[in-house]
DNA sequence: GGTGGCAATTTGAACGATCAAATCGCCCCG
DNA sequence: CGGGGCGATTTGATCGTTCAAATTGCCACC
């Protein structure tokens, strides 16, 4: 804490301090076995008072890696506080595997895969974390040709069991836990409510409700709606659902917007209870804000993170791992 | 792009495929004048060829500088995308100043000023931004003592003259403007609902208000009400302010969530429309799903983090500048 | 007492870039 | 024809660390 400068001290001071060499020094940072005990014991101390700390370029450049994780921060379009939570996770799983996380924003899309090539060849990143994966990314064979090192959240779709390594969590098996939660509360008619066909997490969200209500023998036919993401065009499309004969009793989502929307359109009863049930996906605090007891289906943010980190990390220290994939599941957060 | 190794070629390879020294090299690229025209295109076309791209490494260790910004992304406590959408900005902002940011979690409170202090030593990062000041933040003095740079995104409240810098939104003033408008609308009865004293953006929000409404001679008696954040909560102190004798048919508000709140609390007319008039803050999409066209107050975030960056840059490149502290005006979105 | 073995430590050489100073080549002028 | 001046280019040293090979000191054994 007596260094002239924040980043004066170097490890031939500490060297010099303790009267040792400097790569005595380094051994007892890096290979304490190395190292008599009684000189360990010397060096540490200069090192403590000295307040000596590795400089990180210098490792990096005999190192060859910068031990940082980038991931392309997307524009804010959104409107649930999802990628805070998950970046959050991201950043406490690289932390604790030596890691940290680099930001860098989008680019236009003819520039996109070169801002990315930048940053593994000077070397800012040893790899990266997809997380908006999109159906043939162009990304995912553009990288595995360079082999650069890195990992998907969300499911290369169509090509699960490809040469592409990612964590995914199973949308459909959360989606059926609903299903049967609502059944076991005595529910029949349960609607889905959900994004229109084309995104990948949303039809198989989709699917696993379609599977689900079969399995228990239950009729599909006039329980399905779709629309954009939003409070109220999903309120408007489960009022159109709730206006036909035999409306549905309650509601799986394909997101909690949509869980928001059913709820609104459901309205309350005389009692001042919600006349609908729904359940939604992913258990966001925007949503249980606005609707307090609402179930809704968890993703296990924090595993997903360690297991792309894991992955990752392993990639990157150069064993040439096989492609994997990863499924996990989602738990149902059930209230009321 | 025929370099056998992603990350093989250097600034020597460049200079034997250009029959030229490195240092011609590292001058075409930092100190253009210095070259002769033709021996620079000669060397720029080694450096298409092999695909050429300086080591990050290398240039941080010899020129002692990271390029990273360091910022502790906080524990996802909150409702809104504030933070997403803050992170972008800045990830926009840094990266046209040629820098990266880079992320940190936070860790328990007695090992915060390590990690810090960890981060800044090994020259992992040249500065921080702190984007959670808190009153009598212990970080600034500290950071201050071992002149570690930082800029702060809201003021050192309390200090706002002292000896850091800051950039902040003027709250009052967009507060005032919420008044403003509500009063050219027609209302007279205007409320506040926000958060109890104590927060400091929180008060001054609604000290904003109070001049706003003295100013154009208005009484504020019986028209305040305070909560947490919360929909719930917020709708049930709007509610307390609307059972009064001379109810309020206006609402300011801290934050989106309260400006939700107070809107569900007013309910519908006949004709279905929002019974009282609501202005939020922040303008998050969270809010305008559930409430299309209600108004609020947006932060102008890429103004903020362009000013953060700069100003910390500046301190970055170790010029002695002065604190200074820099007010944004907020800009009321009128919707309705 | 010479030698082999072994643990502990040191020395030299990278890693890839940039700065400062030295050198080169050329033209011009006395 | 020698030397001064100047622009263009090269050489040497350095940033702080770690790896590989060399060295030292010590003990045991023949």
């Amino acid at each position: 804490m007596s260094g002239r400068d924040a980043n004066g001290v170097t490890i031939s001071d500490v060297a010099a301090a303790a009267g040792v060499s400097r790569q005595t020094v380094s051994n007892v940072l890096n290979r304490p076995a190395r190292v008599a005990p009684e000189t360990a014991e010397r060096v540490r101390q200069a090192i403590d008072e000295l307040g000596y700390r590795p400089n990180r370029a210098a490792q990096n450049l005999r190192e060859r890696a910068s031990r940082c994780i980038g991931l392309k921060i997307p524009a804010p379009i959104g409107v649930s506080n999802f990628l805070d939570r998950f970046l959050y996770s991201l950043t406490v799983a690289a932390g604790s595997a030596g890691y940290h996380l680099l930001l860098f924003a989008p680019t236009a899309v003819d520039e996109e895969l070169a801002t990315y090539e930048d940053l593994i060849r000077t070397g800012t990143v040893d790899g990266f974390v997809v997380a908006d994966v999109s159906a043939r990314d162009r990304r995912l064979p553009w990288f595995a040709e360079r082999r650069i090192p890195f990992v998907c959240f969300g499911r290369p779709w169509g090509q699960e069991d490809g040469p592409y390594t990612w964590v995914d969590v199973d949308g459909a098996h959360g989606i059926a836990q609903g299903v049967d939660h609502l059944i076991g509360r005595g529910h029949r008619r349960i609607a889905y409510l959900g994004w229109p066909e084309g995104t990948g997490f949303g039809d198989e969200r989709r699917r696993g409700w379609q599977r689900a209500m079969s399995r228990h023998g239950l009729d599909t036919d006039g329980l399905i709606g779709v629309c954009a993401e939003g409070v109220a065009v999903a309120a408007e499309a489960a009022e159109r659902l709730l206006a036909r004969p035999e409306p549905p009793t309650a509601f799986v989502c394909g997101s909690d917007t949509h869980a928001v929307g059913a709820r609104l359109a459901g309205g309350l009863d005389a009692q001042g209870r919600p006349r609908v049930e729904v359940v939604g996906f992913d258990d966001s605090p925007a949503a249980t804000l606005i609707s307090p007891r609402m179930s809704s289906i968890r993703q296990p943010l924090d595993e997903v993170a360690r297991r792309v980190v894991s992955l990752l990390t392993t990639r990157v220290q150069g064993s040439d791992s096989p492609p994997e994939g990863v499924m996990l599941r989602p738990e149902l957060v059930a209230r009321e």
